[in-house]
RNA sequence: GGGCGAUUAGCUCAGUGGUAGAGCGCCUCGUUCACACCGAGGAGGUCACUGGUUCGAACCCAGUAUCGCCCACCA
């Protein structure tokens, strides 16, 4: 390094330069880094921290048997940037991370991987070994899965989900995401099944949980019922058939009346003809009674005001149940319940008691154990038969509600199931959905548009939470039933364990107060079959990673927590239940703030998806571009915006990445360890970029306070590139103390490296958040400690340094410098070819910051003669006359 | 059908009342003395459309169109 003058105060100690490698890159820093920051705890929660110190995240529990996708990759930095920026805040940021691994989609991996059938009915097996070991993607054929207890179940699945929470900790690390990664948990680990069974205990003794006997939506293919959040309507394809009823009685005794129906085979199941009471059409009929074609029962046809006249015959067939209209009408007209559909999905076997005639029998006998579309094409060929059908089928495409997993419509079939209060029902006790609709109010979305589908979900609900699901893997309701006397199960007088016995396995644990050997007998009892929705434990996450009731002291160092990220695709879910949960439970807010990210759309601006075969493996994308590159993309995303896919912006960001170690190499080469020294900067040009930087620091730090953090790095960006291409530019020669510099050139030079140093402290600190491998090589080069533990920036230092300057001084020298560059460029010349001399026409309202620039501007310009001249008309800089130095 | 969001340069996006912006890409030139994963300069847009408010509209209001998402829609 060059030119160090006599009266240079920098300390001779070891030359901190050493510690700037010769060649920088950014290739290794991931691995690196990691590796110091696991090994100096960088990113450790300090549990001593108070409340108010402390910035705790419910970091969303990613699914440890699906894949990770780049759409992972951006909302998971997103949520890293704000962490990052936090803990530099001052905050002691409390950072979890989760492995969600409980549900449906785990327990079909584990029935392949290990050869494995779940059957609650077996005892626990303490010496079990699996058949299988990971037979590779090859599906074991369920006669050949050897069944097991749930506790087994359970327990292999904590097995197979250890090797890809490895896999997934890799990535994370790798990504830079400083989690505190001993703080982690599963949702099916023990902690996660005893808040989960805690939580739906104190909901059952408040009376928020309940089970009712009800019409509901079932899945055949599954064979469970669904919950409306888990709903996905599609496009289903159909037909409507005209079909005839006929009077029973009167004068016209025998006419036809005439309904629409997609579901002919649901004909064994009416109870009733429904028309709107103003309907003219129909108001003789009212009150009479019809004959059904083919089964002969007999029904009424009644008025009710859901019934719609101009929807096909303006008459509907009523039945229990074909769509949730039929539930409303059934409930409200008190009607009697004629279920045909078996919770397999077809037909019952047996003939309906309520279809009494030889001949309505003989018809139901050939629809007996038929699936609904088979049975469908023999009541079409039996109408066509009997005359009942007008005109032939005419197809019609409608949405269908299919469970989000299925692929067949649902059914509403009657069943016994658990649900937990969420505002969906009246509850006469209290207004649960205004409740929970204040509660939306009273939470920071970010951005805040995204309430307004918190509200629509809230204020269209139209039910309760259904949280029982007829499935084996999952979190198992933790209660048993007395069986009476005669063999009965007691449903009504539920029995619970005590909270200190959780969890529990009601399919293998025993009742409190019973004997293993009274299971299942008279005057005994049976477990809960029944698991919990998967969102009935991640709705506990907050409760889950804090420590709710496992670890009192942390759980109030952290709850109500600060900070939800998380996709917009699972408010209804995710979001909802949580909130659902924290308010029954806490009477507050689960945390203050909610971010919800955007998709990633790939360049046909479709969503991204396995299925389309366009997605690239996160890995493979940090591998090519860097994990700085990629933070930066995602952190160029806001908060709730769709975002495409773009190389282009990676590449961006590992152009950026690259600028800061070449640049801070470049100024460290200067100033040599100089430490920030606000007292030595005395030049115009060097306190108005300071001045301009301090604007940056508040523009930054405000935006990312209300979680804007594309803000902050386009600002923060916006002025490191100016810093390199003007800045540096203009000092340089100054900075290095060039000879090109009048002979009192010591203050100036001082001026000059204090103010590089300054202002590369405080730009690494800015944009560590978003480039934390790079920033922390380039700190570690010349300061001590981690620059993810420095503090944020503050503008205050920076702007006592800059003297009142104004901070418009560099981009006006800048913009004089840039007519220089032009005449140059367009004489194609070099940029260090000398000028003569050079008059330069300038706005008169920057005159005087140029002219306070005006060495700086020479310099850098390479002009022995710079005249600079005030120009009312130009609003840029522009070279009047010149004379270049001959080539 | 209801709601939310979007529509600005070839592309990805900023810009919320005062003469259209950035990056990428493109064109021209330069350069290896921090940076070829480089630098400088340039070209490129009736801000989706139609009305309205205003001295003035990309921005506010009303409507229209297109796209995306959420909800509803099973007679």
């Amino acid at each position: 390094m060059s030119a160090q003058s006599p009266i240079d105060p920098r300390p001779t100690t070891p030359t901190p330069a050493s510690r700037v490698p010769e060649k920088v890159s950014l290739d290794g820093l991931e691995d690196r880094w990691d590796a110091v920051w696991r090994e100096q705890g960088t990113y450790a929660f300090d549990r001593t921290a108070t409340r108010e110190q402390v910035y705790s995240i419910d970091t969303p529990p990613p699914t440890v048997s699906g894949s990770l996708h780049v759409g992972h990759v951006f909302s998971y930095a997103h949520t890293d940037v704000l962490a990052r920026f936090q803990r530099m805040r001052g905050r002691e940021v409390f950072y979890p991370m989760g492995w969600d691994d409980n549900g449906l989609p785990t327990e079909r991996r584990v029935q392949n991987f290990y050869g494995v059938r779940c059957d609650p009915s077996l005892p626990y097996d303490a010496a079990f070994t699996p058949p299988h070991e990971g037979g590779e993607g090859k599906s074991i054929k369920s006669a050949d899965q050897v069944a097991i207890s749930r506790r087994n179940f359970v327990e292999l699945c904590g097995r197979l989900s250890v090797e890809d929470e490895q896999q997934f900790e890799a990535l994370w690390r790798r990504l830079g995401l400083s989690v505190d990664w001993s703080h982690t948990y599963q949702t099916i680990d023990e902690n996660a099944r005893t808040a989960a069974q805690r939580a739906f205990l104190r909901n059952l003794a408040r009376g928020e949980a309940y089970q009712a006997e009800a019409p509901g939506l079932w899945d055949v293919t599954f064979q469970t019922a669904v919950a409306q959040a888990e709903l996905e309507a599609r496009d289903y394809p159909g037909h409507f058939h005209r079909v005839a009823f006929h009077t029973v009685g009167g004068a016209d005794d025998g006419a036809p009346i005439f309904i629409e129906t997609t579901r002919p085979e649901l004909i064994p199941a009416v109870v009733a003809l429904i028309a709107h009471p103003d309907d003219e059409r129909y108001q003789g009929l009212f009150g009479s009674t019809v004959r059904a074609p083919l089964y002969d029962m007999e029904i009424p046809v009644l008025a009710h005001p859901a019934a719609e006249p101009d929807k096909g015959a303006g008459i509907a067939m009523c039945c229990t149940f074909g769509d949730l209209t039929d539930v409303q009408w059934w409930r409200e007209l008190q009607l009697p319940t004629r279920s045909v559909i078996a919770l397999d999905g077809r037909l019952l076997r047996e003939i309906p008691d309520w279809i009494t005639t030889e001949a309505g029998r003989a018809q139901y006998e050939a629809l007996a154990g038929k699936t609904t579309y088979s049975a469908r094409a023999a009541v079409v060929d039996a109408l066509r038969a009997t005359g009942d059908l007008d005109g032939e089928p005419t197809p019609t495409q409608r949405m269908t509600n299919f469970y989000e997993r299925g692929d067949k419509p649902l059914e509403i079939v009657t069943s016994r199931q658990w649900y937990i209060r969420n505002g969906g029902r009246d509850w006469e006790r209290r207004d649960l959905r205004a409740e929970l609709l204040g509660r939306g109010q009273e939470l920071a979305f970010h951005p805040d548009f995204m309430r307004v589908r918190y509200e629509n979900w809230v204020g269209g609900l139209n039910g309760d939470w259904l949280i029982s699901r007829q499935r084996f893997f999952g979190v198992a309701i933790p209660l048993w039933y007395p069986v009476t006397a005669d063999g009965e199960t007691d449903h009504e007088h539920p029995i619970g364990p005590d909270e200190s016995s959780l969890p529990v396995d009601p399919s293998s644990d025993v009742a409190p107060g019973f004997t293993a050997d009274q299971r299942g007998v008279p005057g005994g009892f049976v477990g809960e079959a029944d698991v919990m929705d998967t969102w009935a434990t991640s709705s506990l996450t907050p409760q889950i990673a804090g420590g709710w009731e496992r670890d009192p002291d942390l759980f109030a160092r952290v709850f109500p927590m600060d900070l939800r990220p998380q996709g917009q695709d699972i408010i209804r879910t995710w979001l909802f239940s949580t909130v659902v949960r924290s308010h029954l439970e806490h009477d507050c807010l689960p945390w203050a703030h909610a971010a919800i990210s955007g998709w990633i759309l790939d360049p046909d601006r479709k969503k991204m998806s396995k299925s389309k075969g366009n997605v690239v493996t996160p890995m493979a994308l940090l591998k090519e571009h860097g994990s700085d590159a990629l933070r930066y993309w995602a952190a160029s995303a806001r908060l709730g915006t769709d975002a495409a896919f773009e190389v282009g912006q990676m590449k961006i960001g590992r152009r950026l990445a690259i600028k800061v170690l070449n640049a801070s190499k470049f100024v460290l080469g200067i100033t040599g360890d100089d430490l920030p020294d606000a007292s030595r900067v005395t030049e115009a040009l060097d306190r108005g970029m300071l001045a301009a930087l301090a604007d940056v620091v508040d523009t930054a730090t405000q935006a990312l306070d209300t979680y804007d953090h594309t803000r902050a790095l386009e600002a923060t960006e916006t002025f490191f590139w100016t810093f390199c291409d003007d800045y540096l530019e203009l000092v340089k020669d100054r900075a290095y103390g060039s000879e090109s510099i009048p002979a009192d050139a010591t203050e100036p030079t001082r001026s000059a490296r204090a103010a590089l140093v300054l202002a590369l402290d405080t730009i690494l600190r800015l944009l560590a958040p978003v480039l934390p491998f790079a920033t922390e090589e380039v700190w570690s080069w010349w300061r001590e400690g981690s620059v993810h533990r420095a503090p944020w920036p503050d503008a205050a230092p920076l702007r006592a340094a800059a003297d009142d300057a104004d901070p418009g001084t560099l981009a006006a020298a800048g913009r004089a410098l840039a007519a220089l560059r032009k005449v140059k460029s367009e004489a194609k010349v070099s940029m260090r070819t000398g000028i003569v001399r050079a008059e330069v026409a300038v706005p008169t309202a920057e005159l005087t910051l140029v002219q306070a620039a005006a060495s700086d501007v020479r310099a850098a310009g390479r002009v022995a003669d710079l005249v600079l001249l005030a120009d009312d008309a130009r609003d840029v800089p522009a070279v009047l006359s010149v004379s270049l130095e001959a080539i």
